[in-house]
DNA sequence: CGAGCTATTGAACGACTTCAATTGATGTGG
DNA sequence: CCACATCAATTGAAGTCGTTCAATAGCTCG
């Protein structure tokens, strides 16, 4: 249930061009401020560490060790409740950061897969602290990003239905891709429909009817995971307002 | 919309004892952390602040000025898109923080409403990180607490039915109160099924169906806004088994 | 090539929502 | 002070959207 295969030679990003603007629109806020981050420790020494697709970073449980900064690839967070229920808390990319939600636990209390090739920091979260005073700081705006995050999309799964939550992900997913420096018309989702349809409360059928629905609209194409996005704006529209036939 | 009708002289928790254990269980992790900010913070000099029932702490846009304390009463946050859809994103009780996912933001980014009389504390938040040196690490700690809170419920609301989310509620709620120094068994939901389905994503006629429904059960009895939790294991138990019929 | 995984689509079902009516509590102005 | 308006809660009946079950096709990998 946990091990999707998925295309595992498929390295992360190439990053056409870099130093865009962080302009972090749509449900989630706050995520592109993460970039600052990477700047900020750009010539410390930092403990690298590289995954592949479906390698877990920690587990939930495992005494915490780092928190770890994306640098490249594409991950999931995700719980798992002691009676087998899972729920996909967050998909992260560079600049995000993994295990936040532990800080001041002695154990992590997700588990953090890569769902791609990729590239973490290691952040020695107490040295950082003490040695860099804007460290602080920025953790903690990241710690407040995610919750207004959460909180957003708590909102979105509460009020949306199935082809508006699809259509949400995939503007935000646009919207962080684009404050990367990435085209925000074409994306290439690395996740199944599965994982997508957990993080969205949908099943995967779902998921794939309202990918189905939108394309029908001519809002996107559709070509398995890759994703084009044709009408940004009747997209957005779509997001809002529960029937929109165009 | 926003404004309930609700007993508008209920005076909050008249605290019966105090010292309890701390043990926070339940879907929420961290809540009862919070009383030893309290603890930090008690021969301090702070503002007081009451409010009344309905009344608003701050609302989203509103210049972010301070951090409060629960000291007394009941709150929730929510959150309002643009185009009017509503969320509530927590009940606040004593020991709980409004105004955490500001913290690094000019403005405040929900809305925090009384849902009872209610005392609040004003943190400084810049004068206390400075002069307190464990200030700062309870509230990283709050930050964590809260996203794993918020995962918590992004679980339970995506993967359970009706029944299991208000059984989920029921025994959150009673697990805070404990941890508080009231009783477990006897809960005043200060709160309307309105705003409760809100929170769990429900309508409000699906909260009293599954409130008379756990009531057929023998689980629990209601009356009106107190509910008395008659079977804590029988409870839990349904809480996790889609369809637990005794 | 066959096993396994992913994605897509159809059809039937079911859980929750929506609409509607009733009751009781609260509050207000004539 | 009571008639009337408002709001909260409950329950029933009908409707809907998403789920569940099932079948098919494409793809990767051993």
């Amino acid at each position: 249930m946990l091990l999707e295969a998925a295309s595992p030679s498929a390295v992360a990003f190439h990053a056409p061009h870099f130093g865009a603007v962080p302009a972090v629109a749509g449900v989630v806020a706050g995520g592109g401020s993460a970039r600052s981050l990477e700047q900020l420790l750009k010539d410390w020494p930092l403990q690298r560490r590289c995954v592949h697709a479906k390698q877990y970073v920690f587990r939930a449980g495992q005494p915490r060790q780092a928190l770890y900064l994306v640098h490249a690839g594409f991950f999931k967070t995700a719980l798992v409740s002691d009676d087998g229920r899972e729920k996909i808390t967050g998909f992260r990319m560079r600049g995000d950061l993994l295990g936040l939600d532990a800080l001041d636990q002695p154990v992590y209390t997700c588990d953090a897969v890569a769902l791609d090739t990729g590239e973490l920091w290691e952040l020695p979260y107490a040295q950082l602290r003490e040695r860099l005073p804007q460290f602080q700081e920025r953790i903690t705006a990241m710690l407040a990003g995610e919750i207004r995050r959460d909180w957003n999309w708590m909102l979105a799964l509460g009020t949306l239905g199935a082809d508006q939550r699809v259509a949400a992900f995939l503007l935000d997913l646009a919207a962080r891709l684009e404050g990367l420096g990435f085209s925000a018309s074409r994306l290439m989702l690395r996740m199944t429909r599965a994982e997508l349809g957990n993080f969205l409360s949908l099943t995967l059928e779902t998921v794939t009817r309202a990918l189905s629905r939108l394309q029908a609209r001519g809002l996107i194409a559709v070509d398995g995971r890759e994703i084009r996005i044709l009408e940004p704006a009747a997209l957005q529209a779509a997001q809002r307002d529960p029937a929109l036939c165009h």
